[in-house]
DNA sequence: ATTATATTTAACCGATTGGTTGATTATTTT
DNA sequence: AAAATAATCAACCAATCGGTTAAATATAAT
């Protein structure tokens, strides 16, 4: 797949609501899909598609243990669109050497709860 | 508008290579709708459609002179939606404020050809 | 005044989206 | 073996998307 189209479903997965809540929630641990659908006012169904979109754009992964399908976040999906999006405007392409180095000073070491 | 229905109009603007083809024409100068519908393989009327979309999500800003439409880069509005998606993965909440203030420090002055 | 240019609007099309409900498939528990 | 749980699938719905063509509306040029 080309990263133009990678790029579309990454900006379309994000650019729902509900979805974007799935993946602030999966910042804190990776979860089941009963348990990501709880906190939402909707069927499991619609949960299980929104699901299956993030997967689609790379952005969360899903495995199966027993009848339990655990959806991990996958942070590295969004890099290209992050990128793209920085070239813009005030961020032109000095600053995204720029912002590349910030981001080296920072701690980049995965500290979410394992 | 909430801030967050704000991101879906910009995500879901950005989910096209059309219009991000669009953006990136628009960050060497201002344009004419017929300059910018020039390059695609499309319709004038399509065209005016992306325009009106990028338009409602805030990225661009259209001004008519004449019969002239000129289509404007509007790069602030695609920085709420940056600072989401800054906040994942090895950037998390700590370093959304490190982020944050590293901005300031950037040049926030427009410096693409007037 | 007529014509040409710039752009939008309207009506249409097929595909996709975001949701529903009900049935189905696995798996685990009792 | 039977029942409960986890999740998806299938069919459906209304709304939106990305495109088309044709007509309409301004504005500018001749």
């Amino acid at each position: 797949m080309s990263t133009n189209a990678k790029i579309d479903l990454v900006f379309s997965a994000l650019a729902d609501a509900t979805r974007r809540d799935i993946l602030m929630m999966l910042l804190e641990d990776d979860m089941a899909v009963t348990d990501v659908a709880e906190p939402f006012d909707m069927s499991l169904a619609a949960i299980s598609k929104h699901l299956m979109i993030l997967t689609k754009a790379g952005l969360i992964s899903q495995e199966k243990r027993g009848r339990v399908k655990w959806c991990k976040l996958e942070p590295d999906a969004m890099r290209d669109a992050a990128v793209w999006m920085q070239s813009f405007g005030q961020y032109d392409a000095l600053n995204i050497d720029a912002l590349e180095a910030f981001l080296e000073t920072q701690d980049l070491s995965i500290d979410k709860p394992s």
